[in-house]
DNA sequence: GATGAATGAGTGTTCATTCAT
DNA sequence: AATGAATGAACACTCATTCAT
C-alpha cells in the first residue's frame, strides 16, 4: 500500500524532471522509469501512455487555474455591466491578478510543463486557450467600454494582442523568475505600462498631439 | 544541368513544408525525401546533415535581419548622444521598423522556420538572441535618457521585458497575419500602444495627476 | 522464465557466429538478430550496444587470462630473484605455460574473437597489451641475467621481439589447432626451439666462433 | 595529358594515406576523392573499383616480392640438392634476406598495406601466402636434411611454424621500424637466434653438452 | 577525362508500447 | 502491483557504385 504511492509518485516526480530537462516529445519514458528505479511495465499499470503521464502532472492545477480566470472575468463583466461606467480604480484587477500570480507560483513547475514544454502534447495549445478566453473578455469589456465612453473601439487585431500580451506576461516571469515575491513586483510594474497604454487608446486621443 | 536545379529546390520545398509542419525535431528527412521525389542519398549530396538543410534555409535571411537591427540601434544611439535630447518625433523610428517588417515579410515562411519551428537545431535561440541585442539597446538607451531627463531608470526586468516585447510582436505578427499590408497597420498600434507605456515611464508622472 | 535464457543465449550464440565471420566491424547486429530469430529491439533490452554484445562474449575470459600471467609473472621474479641464478630447470615455465594453454582452450572461441576479430572494438590492442605486459617481464628478467652472468643484455628491439613471438605462439595455436592436446605438444616443440634461441644468446657467444 | 597523371597520381596518393589511416576496409571512397580533390567519378575512371584502386597500389610489389622469394628459395634447394651435404656457412642465406629486405624497404608503406592493411579484398591472405610458400620449401628443405643426416625431420606443424616465424619478422618490422639500416640489424640478430633454435633440432643434441 | 548527380541498401540505435507472468 | 522480455517501426546517416553529360 504505501509502495504503491511510493511508485506512483517516484515516476510522477522522475517524468516531471524529464519533461522539464527536454520537453514533452524528446522525454524518453525509459529515461523516467529508470530514473524513478521501476520498469516500463510498472509506468503503464499507473499511466494509459505518454500523454496520460504528462496530464497526470498538469491537468488538474491547469483546470483550477482555468476556473480561477473564468470567475475573475465574469466578475469584471458583472461589474462593468451594472455600474455602466468605466473603472478608474484598478485594485480589484491587481488582486485579481495576483490571486492568479500566486496560484501559478504555487504549482510552479507545473505550469512552466504546460506553457512552454507541452509541444507535441494535447496541452500544446493551452497558452491559446487562454489567449483566446481572455480575447473574448476584453472583447466584451472593450464593446462595453465604447458604448460607455461613445468612441469607436480596439479593433479584434489589437484585442487579440492585448490579450495575447497579458498572458505572455505570465509565461514570461514563469521562465525568468522563480521567487513569487519578485515576480509580483515586475508584474506591478508591467501591468501598470501596460495600464499606461490602454489608457491611451480610450482617452489619451488628444494626449499625442499636446 | 536541368536537374541539379530542379532537385535541390525540391528538396529545399519539401523540406520547408515538412519543418513547417512538424518543426525542427519532428522532421522526418526520410519523409522530406519521399515528397520530393528522390532517394536519402540524394539529401545528403546537397546538405551535410539535417541541421545543414535547415540552415539553408533560414541562415541567409537570419544573418541580414542581423544586420538591419544592428545598424538600425547603432544609429538610434547615435542620434540621441548627437543631440542629448529626448526624441519625441518618432517617425524614423516607425521607419527602420517598417524596413524590418518589410524585410521579414519578404522571407516570411522562413523567418516562422527560425523563429518558431526551430527548436532542436542550433537556431533554436534565435529569439532570445535578437530579445538580447534589444535589450543591450534599451539599456544603453534608457540610461541616456535617465541621465537627460534627470529621472530613475528602468530596472533590469522591466528593459528586459520591453525588449522581449518588442521581439514578441514581430513573432506575433508571423503567426497570425499573412498579408504584409495588414501587418503594418497592427504593428503601428501596437507600437502606440507601447509608447504610450514607454512614455508614461519617463514623462506622465505630472500626467497622470491632471 | 525459460524465454530469458533463450533469448540472450541465442543473441549471443548468433553474435559470436557472426562476429567470429566477419569480425567486429563487419559484423551485422541485424543479422545476428535475425539468425537469433529475434527483433532488433530485443538486443538492446540484453545489451547496451555493439561493443557490449562484443565485451559479453570476450571480456571476462580476457580478464581472467590477464591475472593468470600477471601472477606467473610475478612469480617467476620472485623465483629468479630469491635464487640469484640463471634458471635451468624449465619444467615450472613449461607448466604455468601449459596452465595459460589449458585456460585458452577452455574459451577457445572467445580468445579467437578477441585475439584476432576484434578490429574495431576496444579489445583491438589485446595482443598488443599481452605482448607489452610480457615484454615489461622480460625487460626486468634479461636484466637480472645479465647481472648474474655478468653478460650483456638482449637490447630493447630483441626483448620486444621475443615477447611478440610467445604470445604470437598462443595466437597462432589459437588459429591453426583446434585440439588442446595437439596444441599442448606443439607449445612444447616450439618452446623448445625458442629456449635454444634463447640460451644461445646468453651462453652460446662462443658457440659461434668455433 | 599532364593532368591526367596528376589526378590518377593524386588518387593514389590519397587512397595510399587513407589505407594507411582505416585499413582497406573502413577506408572510404568518399573520402579519398574529397583529399585527392577529385569527384567520385574520376575515381571510376581509372580504377574498376576499390579493390582495383587498393591493387594499383600493392599488386606490383607484391608480385616482384613473390618472384624475388621464388628464385631464392630455387636457388637454395638447388644448392643442397646439389652438393647433398647441409649447409653450415649461411653467408648467402643472409645476403639473400637482406636483398629481401631492401626490397621491402623501397616500397616500405605499399608492404605495410599488403600485409597489415588489407583485411576485407582479396589479398588479405598475402601473409599467408609468403608463409604457405616459405613452408613448402621448408618442408622440401628439411626432408633433404634429414636424409641427410639420418635423423628424425621436423613434424609439420613445426615447418609451418617456423616459416610463419620467419615471414612474421619481416611483418614486425614494417610495423615497427621505419629505418632499413635498423631494421636489418634488428633482422640479423632475430634470425640469428632462430638459426640457434633451428640447428637445435638438427644438431644441437651434442652441442649442448659440450 | 572528369563532373555532378543520384541510387538504394545498409548501418547502429531509440522509441512508445504490449503482455505473459 | 509490477517485472522482464520483446516488438517493430522509425531515426539520421554512410556506403560503394553508376551514369548522362
Amino acid at each position: 500500500m504505501k509502495n504503491e504511492k511510493d511508485t506512483k509518485s517516484k515516476l510522477l516526480a522522475s517524468a516531471k524532471q524529464e519533461f522539464m530537462e527536454k520537453g514533452y516529445m524528446q522525454a524518453s519514458l525509459r529515461n523516467i522509469c529508470k530514473n524513478a528505479g521501476v520498469t516500463t511495465g510498472a509506468l503503464y499499470f499507473f499511466f494509459k501512455d505518454k500523454e496520460d503521464l504528462f496530464a497526470s502532472l498538469v491537468e488538474e492545477p491547469l483546470n483550477t487555474l482555468k476556473e480561477i480566470m473564468n470567475s475573475h472575468y465574469t466578475e469584471e463583466m458583472e461589474y462593468v455591466t451594472a455600474i455602466h461606467q468605466m473603472k478608474n480604480d484598478f485594485t480589484d484587477d491587481m488582486e485579481a491578478v495576483e490571486e492568479l500570480l500566486h496560484y501559478i507560483y504555487q504549482h510552479y513547475e507545473e505550469f512552466q510543463l504546460v506553457l512552454t514544454k507541452s509541444q507535441g502534447s494535447r496541452f500544446e495549445k493551452s497558452v491559446d486557450f487562454f489567449v483566446a478566453v481572455t480575447e473574448k473578455h476584453y472583447r466584451l469589456l472593450t464593446d462595453k467600454i465604447s458604448e460607455i465612453i461613445k468612441a469607436p473601439v480596439l479593433n479584434d487585431y489589437m484585442v487579440h494582442w492585448i490579450s495575447h500580451m497579458q498572458i505572455d506576461i505570465f509565461v514570461h516571469l514563469l521562465t525568468h523568475e522563480r521567487s513569487e515575491a519578485a515576480a509580483r513586483e515586475h508584474m506591478i510594474l508591467t501591468m501598470n505600462y501596460l495600464m499606461n497604454g490602454w489608457n491611451g487608446f480610450f482617452v489619451v486621443p488628444d494626449n499625442n498631439k499636446e
